[in-house]
DNA sequence: ATTCATAATTATTGATGCAAAATATTTTAA
DNA sequence: TTAAAATATTTTGCATCAATAATTATGAAT
């Protein structure tokens, strides 16, 4: 008995973003151990593709693996938390400096059509999530180096573990909005450099927001 | 019969470290395709453990997955390798900020003991990898941020995977060893942005020296 | 009553087996 | 002779089974 769609992707893929919703979704608790058999059991598979998964959400940071204790999900602290938006306002500054000197006009209007889009969700929470993410994704995606799309990825998901989302925060929506413009401008007039700090400022004052 | 040591380790973490030997020393060559079977059996094991360490491996960047085909050895090209050093230099030059910054006194010593230890070890060629290894490790232990210091140990790992390690180019050692010696001195005189500079150029010139 | 040791239970880790899917090979027809 | 289809082989992916290690509980001794 099949108790999940069989995607294209193999089992083991489709538990671990399976998983990893539940651990967002503060389902399974920080710090809180993994029970592998209750686990399988519920999903009706085995704990083979179970443990594989597990592997990679160690790799991800999103759980901790011990020895001969199984998977704990990873436990997030303060200062992880400024770390992790360090490292994010350290990568994805450099994604905007690089997007702002090489950009071609067909990418720079879609940016500004991104952003015209997240001005218009600014009422309506989810979709401004949405875009959010759809704007510095995309800007990840012109700067083109796929081995920091995939640190981006991960930090986001550690990010993400934090109870307290900065976006949820009363006015952040709106301050990020703000952030956004002054990023677009600097992006569009081709200004490296500001459009590099003016994203940083936007990760520093995201961490002032979810702390 | 246990064909691997029975360290503490769990066996699938022996069979990754042993898998990146392999790929680091060409037995498994890039792009071509890993037989589990001839593997497990070779090594004694079964395909369980060894399928888990391809798994890290993949959450590392080393091999890469594809669904109903297996793994394969990551191939680098030659614009990887650029991204790579790139991020490599993005994120050391931010720990050698971060260093320069805040470091203390007896940290600044041993930083100086290492460069003299690099100096000591120009004429011997192993000794010298190892010397270089510990010191950029000793300034991201100082940086103090677990996730950067993860991602630069995936992203070395990647950077090992091209076949000419730019150390070994011939008059690289003793160039690096002078960059080595303008870092240190930005950071013993606690000049943040310098060292940053200095570590960033330094991994451009080991790019350059690398293709 | 408390502590240490031993036994029992529980959970992780590794091995084996089986089914489905993909690739390679062979056969047949045009 | 070549191309297409069918078959056979290889290999992945998942499940089940066995064994090892760790923790907890129980009992005895001081």
């Amino acid at each position: 008995m099949p108790a999940l769609s069989l995607a294209p992707r193999a089992l083991y893929e489709e538990v671990a973003e399976l998983l990893r919703q539940r651990i967002f979704a503060r389902e399974l608790e920080a710090g809180s151990w993994i029970d592998e058999l209750r686990i399988a059991e519920a999903l009706g598979i085995s704990r083979t593709p179970l443990r594989e998964a597990l592997k990679v959400l160690a790799a991800e940071g999103l759980v901790t693996m011990k020895v001969r204790r199984g998977a704990y999900v990873t436990e997030v602290s303060e200062k992880d938390l400024r770390d992790v938006y360090h490292l994010l306002a350290l990568l994805e500054s450099d994604a905007a400096r690089v997007v702002a000197a090489s950009a071609n006009q067909a990418q720079m209007e879609q940016i500004q059509a991104l952003q015209k889009e997240l001005e218009e969700a600014v009422a309506y929470r989810d979709r401004f999530f949405a875009i959010n993410e759809a704007f510095h994704m995309f800007l990840l995606q012109i700067a083109d180096n796929r081995w920091r799309d995939q640190m981006v990825a991960d930090l986001r998901k550690v990010m993400k573990l934090n109870r307290q989302h900065s976006l949820l925060k009363e006015g952040r929506l709106e301050q990020s909005l703000a952030e956004h413009k002054e990023i677009v401008q600097a992006l569009l007039s081709r200004q490296p450099e500001l459009a590099a700090q003016k994203m940083s400022t936007h990760f520093m004052n995201g961490l002032q927001a979810a702390q």
